[in-house]
RNA sequence: GGGUCUGUAGCUCAGUUGGUUAGAGCACGCGCUUGAUAAGCGCGGGGUCACAGGUUCAAAUCCUGUCAGACCCA
């Protein structure tokens, strides 16, 4: 090839042009699989915990939370695993040992429930056979998708809580619970689904609208001055509680009226007791209108008289409570102790005694006291008594009320406060100690301690007994004669024993004769049928994982979830926590937004599926990659809710093939660098080379700080501008000239390659933790010799703390923006077409910083023009440009005065 | 209905303790670049900082209320 064949390119195969075999393109999808099975070949988890436990390092413990064992992996649940593993990958970086043993949630009613729709009928001891193998099988589906997703941790050992070993833990939990006094059984309301035949915890229930019949019932004083005069009027949704009415409650403070109303159509007048507050509605909705004088007084003044329940024959005793509101209904409410936690509360207080007629199915029972009711569901027989109530010419008024009401949330049927016996934990007992410790974990961000806080301070006791198959059998017996239950911390221990070998199966698989036997009880004991809340499984995890794993302790460094886990998991495994070692099981708890649609709605499954949105992790790792999920998380601001959408996630792929960009062209510039040959002195680097690395310090500085905060948002926005500003637009930009012009081994071109170098290595190990994938690439084609994850992050380097570089680029470009204006406008005018044509006449004010800069080479190079003079001294800095006499040099094309008797410059004459 | 939060360009976000003309990236439009090329660079349009009051010389920033959304609770 000759120079006048080819003309100016002639000059190519004299240039250092960027080359790496490192793809522009990550081809993610088909890319990451055999990487990741390549770190699983050579046990990369184990490789770094070796390391570090080498290394002596201070250990860091993120203890999971278990997700369910139930569905596959959706956005949510990649999100919290991402998350999870950016503050692992993160804080082993940071030099941690961070053992992270993942887990899962394997008992409970949704898996039960899948069961037991595909067959009915079945043996206790099948359904949790079959519930076994129905939790293992999304195990392993939900394993495989956080593998994908490039989490590191014990993935061959996880903890499971259907382990026999888990089980029986819980079972001990259980047994200190005992020992303590904290365990009891009670007639009590509960949430109860008829639909799922169990009582249901809070977690368990969901609120729809729905709509109920709302009815003015009249409770005739019998008692008092009124007595026989006059009636308290109630307002319920649920007439169906009636037949349990023991109270009627009144506001002490509010203020009441009495006296004549009249009905505004019929006439029919009666003498009614309101909150004054309410008249106005009560006529409105009942068309009974005051028609005389009102006689006032405070609620107070009715205490302790007696009122005519409307259709039985028994009195309601008139008692005070601060819940009632004048909110709607009456200022009076109907108190049904069996049939409400409020109302239990209100008739311990007042020894009203306790009424729950109704069974499993949700009917009436003989209890009920009204012959055609018994046997009626409960959702008919409002209808009946509403019949009754208009017979006794006690109803008042009715109305369709619409309202939110809870709901199982399985069977989907409303649910009903009723009153069976259950087991429960005295929170009373743990309350004060909770909410002290509460005050001593951090809580990101922090508002979670008030919600917390809240919801300890306020929680009744706990529940703890399901009517389920598919859980921890509750370890209690019944004496034979009395039917009394034994709860016995000795014997709860036992069951613990024979069923760490056996698994709990044993406890369905044998007769109760077996278990007395087994146990040295009397003959005829019978066991308890009911399982344990699920929540004291995952709770139990600070003693049946982080105790039993030699690698872990309590307390953990972090849990890390959503924030629905305040009222869950947190809650749950502090009470537990406290019961059995008095403090928290958490020294920080860090909590994360939902995702929600890309509008800020809530995604439900079922209509995102509708939508053809498509909600699965999968989906996006196959058709994305795993590092664009990941960049996402790392881009998400996890305080709040978190919008997602596909539009959003191919949004991050914009700033990902930027990073990759970057990371590819300081690999091809690297090409042939050697650090340990070529490697520059200080003294060597240019302006240039001062000023990234002066920035690159800045970054990791910040970057080292805001993963110790968990503030990978910040990481990801300060790579970013880093990359795009500093690196792309300006310093890649700019040494583009001396990289590939220079001799190969001039000075000017090592420095530039040794700071090049710096930022690389910087760069990839700040980017390993969100970039898994795409930064381990990088590392190998470096020539890493062993995975980027194994290495810690970068130290800030003293030689480059301060900022004199920066401040002297910031006179530079300011330079280069006003020879900018001026650029474009010749440009438009056509003077010339490109930058490196120009001839730039600075006019700058006479004392100006600027002034001594504009006639150096490091300005030249750094607004990249053909020549820069000082003119004369203006009020304002102002730029003055004309194109350029200078010959473009054929071999680095700017325009800048050839060598003697040559068409190259003096340096491209140099180097050829 | 109550508690805890959130609300800045079409989209994703910056915006230090209140202080010049509210900044980036994406998308869009126009140029340059065939030596980062399924890349790179420059320029441009686009915002009554959810709304309404208030405090202040000065408010995106502090206070109050309204609206919208999220989680938890009823």
């Amino acid at each position: 090839m000759s120079k006048q064949q080819d003309g100016a390119s002639s000059y190519k195969d004299t240039l250092n042009l960027p080359e790496t075999e490192f793809p522009m393109r990550g081809d993610l999808v088909k890319r990451e699989p055999s990487r990741l099975e390549n770190w699983e070949k050579q046990d990369l988890y184990a490789k770094i915990i070796e390391k570090r436990k080498a290394a002596g390092s201070e250990d860091f413990i993120l203890h999971d939370g278990p997700p369910f064992a139930n569905g596959d992996v959706h956005m949510g649940t990649a999100l919290n695993k991402v998350l999870k593993d950016l503050v692992i990958k993160s804080k082993t970086m940071a030099g941690y040992h961070c053992p992270y043993i993942p887990g899962w949630d394997c008992h409970g009613l949704p898996i039960e429930f899948k069961v037991v729709k595909e067959s009915r009928g079945l043996e206790p001891a099948e359904i949790r056979r079959r519930s076994e193998a129905f939790a293992r099988e999304f195990i392993d589906i939900q394993r495989k998708s956080f593998r994908r997703l490039g989490v590191l941790g014990d993935w061959e050992n996880p903890y499971l809580t259907l382990s026999p070993e888990y089980e029986a833990d819980i079972i001990r939990v259980f047994a200190t619970l005992v020992d303590k006094g904290l365990v009891y059984q009670s007639k009590k309301p509960v949430q109860w689904s008829y639909g799922a035949q169990t009582a249901l915890a809070e977690a368990e229930v969901e609120y729809e609208d729905r709509k109920d019949p709302a009815v003015f019932v009249k409770f005739p004083l019998t008692t008092g001055d009124l007595a026989g005069k006059s009636s308290l009027v109630i307002w319920t949704t649920t007439p169906w509680t009636l037949p349990a009415n023991l109270g009627v409650a009144l506001h002490p403070r509010f203020i009441y009226v009495q006296g004549e109303f009249t009905h505004g159509e019929d006439g029919r007048v009666e003498n009614l007791i309101i909150v004054k507050e309410l008249v106005d509605k009560f006529t409105e909705k009942t068309g009974f209108a005051p028609s005389g004088d009102l006689e006032e007084f405070k609620g107070e003044t009715l205490e302790g008289e007696e009122a005519q329940h409307p259709f039985l024959d028994r009195t309601s005793k008139v008692i005070l409570a601060e819940f009632v509101t004048t909110e709607t209904g009456t200022g009076a409410v109907h108190i049904a102790p069996g049939h409400g936690s409020d109302d239990y509360v209100a008739g311990q207080q007042n020894n009203l005694g306790l009424l729950s007629p109704v069974d499993d199915d949700g009917n009436f029972t003989e209890e009920v006291g009204v012959d055609f009711l018994v046997g009626e569901h409960v959702f008919e027989g409002n209808f009946k008594i509403m019949k009754l109530l208009k017979e006794k010419g006690v109803l008042l008024g009715k109305e369709n009320y619409k309202h939110s009401y809870p709901h199982c949330w399985r069977s989907k049927t409303p649910i009903i406060f009723r009153s069976v016996p259950q087991f429960f934990i005295k929170i009373d007992d743990l309350r004060d100690t909770a909410l002290k410790e509460i005050d001593k974990v951090d809580w990101l961000p922090h508002w979670g301690r008030n919600r917390i806080f809240g919801t300890v301070e306020s929680r009744p006791d706990w529940c703890i007994s399901r009517q389920r198959t598919w859980g921890v059998p509750l370890p209690v017996f019944y004496d034979a004669e009395t039917g009394v239950p034994n709860i016995d911390a000795d014997v709860a221990r036992k069951v613990a024993e024979i069923t760490e070998n056996g698994g709990t199966n044993l406890w369905f698989e044998h007769d109760d004769a077996w278990w007395a036997e087994k146990l040295g009880l009397p003959e005829g004991t019978t066991r308890c049928k009911d399982t344990l809340d699920v929540w004291i499984d995952s709770g139990s995890s600070h003693v049946a994982v982080m105790d039993r794993h030699p690698e872990l302790h309590t307390p953990a460094d972090l849990y890390l979830e959503a924030t629905d886990q305040h009222r869950g998991w947190f809650q749950s495994s502090l009470m537990l926590s406290v019961a059995v070692r008095e403090h928290a099981p958490y020294k920080t708890v860090m909590t994360h937004g939902f995702v929600v649609d890309q509008d800020k709605k809530k995604i439900s499954k079922s209509a995102a599926k509708a939508a053809g949105k498509p909600v699965d992790a999968a989906y996006f790792y196959d058709k994305y990659g795993a590092d664009i999920l990941r960049l996402w998380v790392s881009s998400v601001d996890w305080q709040n809710e978190v919008p997602f959408g596909e539009d959003l996630f191919k949004q991050t792929a914009e700033p990902y093939r930027r990073f990759r960009n970057i990371l590819r062209i300081l690999l091809a510039n690297l090409n042939d660098f050697d650090v340990e040959k070529d490697a520059v002195s200080y003294d060597e680097f240019t302006l240039m080379d001062r000023w990234i690395l002066e920035r690159l310090n800045r970054v990791v500085t910040e970057c080292r700080e805001a993963y110790a905060k968990f503030e990978f948002r910040k990481v990801f926005n300060t790579i970013n501008q880093f990359c795009a500003v500093d690196l792309s637009a300006l310093y890649i930009d700019i040494t583009k000239d001396l990289m590939y012009c220079d001799a190969t081994d001039s000075n000017r071109r090592r420095a530039t390659q040794t700071a090049m170098h710096r930022v690389f290595d910087s760069l990839v190990k700040l980017l390993a933790p969100i970039l898994a994938y795409t930064a381990d690439e990088a590392w190998e084609f470096a020539g890493g010799k062993e995975s980027v994850h194994l290495e810690v992050f970068p130290e800030a380097d003293p030689d480059f703390i301060g900022d004199e570089a920066i401040e002297e680029v910031e006179q530079l470009t300011r330079l280069r923006d006003l020879a900018q204006i001026a650029i474009d406008a010749a440009v438009k005018n056509e003077e010339f077409k490109k930058r490196e044509r120009a001839a730039v006449v600075f006019h700058l004010p006479a004392n100006d910083p600027a002034r001594d800069l504009v006639e150096t080479e490091d300005a030249l190079q750094f607004v990249m023009v053909s020549s820069m003079e000082l003119g004369a001294d203006a009020d304002e800095a102002v730029a003055q440009v004309f194109a350029t006499e200078d010959e473009e040099c054929p071999r680095c094309r700017r325009s800048i005065p050839a060598a003697p008797d040559s068409e190259l410059c003096e340096r491209c004459a140099d180097v050829v």
